[in-house]
DNA sequence: TTTAACATTGGAGTAAACTATAGGGTAACG
DNA sequence: CGTTACCCTATAGTTTACTCCAATGTTAAA
């Protein structure tokens, strides 16, 4: 069982080491193993949570909210399918309406580009506003 | 011609009267007219322009972004089609992507309701993890 | 063996987007 | 006329999610 510094996880993981450690703090991240010398000792499993962690962000889940997703894993034991049912449903009603304004916001810029030649000619008729608020 | 105060404002978009102000002073709406005692006096166009930014808020864009986005309706006059053209088409793209993440949470998340039950059983096979990092 | 690259903690700093507060002036209703 | 609800400016505080720093200890390569 090769074990991972914070380093390396920040490497694998496309973090920092100081965000790791925040995610420590944050509750994001069980405190791993440490070292005969206090050097946090990640495993594997580790490399997958931040993983998850990082890919939750990139679409703009709170920390807050990650913690939630993270804590069903965690606590599966001892929650009810109804209360994990319930929670997911929230969070997919949240991303519908999410996935619904962004193509809102989409046609209204796709209008916009193919009214617009995009040639050198003055603009005078690409106004993102009146296609936003038709 | 009926002005608007700016609590009729924040209530017709709403917002706060202090998050108006801070628009403002963040260049995003016009400094507006003001009446003899000082208050600010505000036009049907200013409801659109306070609407719009709310909206594009609701989807993440930054203050920033929204800036820019007004900023092609200010100056439309002297920006050129393939300047507004490529500026939305990177906006295409990003929301773009957003929606493929979403979509995919989405899909993670579904999994997970249509595994479980939904009943007072234990909820040892929704591991919301599993389901995200396949 | 020494030096560079790593690790530790604690605490401070940053950026974005508000939000609240203090200390005033103004407007509208009864 | 008074009182309540509104407006003004300036400034300070809040939250989120990092990011950086100092002072110090550890490990690995040359």
């Amino acid at each position: 069982m090769s074990y991972l510094k914070i380093g390396e996880l920040a490497q694998r993981t496309e973090t920092s080491a100081e965000t790791l450690r925040y995610y420590e703090v944050e509750g994001l991240l069980p405190a791993p193993r440490r070292s005969a010398s206090g050097y946090r000792l990640y495993t594997e499993p580790d490399v997958g949570r931040v993983h998850f962690i990082r890919r939750a962000r990139a679409m703009d889940f709170s920390l807050k909210e990650i913690g939630e997703l993270l804590s069903l894993q965690v606590e599966k034991e001892v929650a009810t399918c109804g209360e994990v049912k319930s929670f997911a449903e929230h969070k997919l009603a949240a991303i519908d309406k999410k996935i619904v304004e962004l193509e809102k916001m989409k046609a209204a810029l796709k209008q916009i580009t193919e009214a617009c030649a995009g040639g050198q000619a003055s603009a005078v008729h690409c106004t993102i506003l009146n296609a936003l608020e038709a």
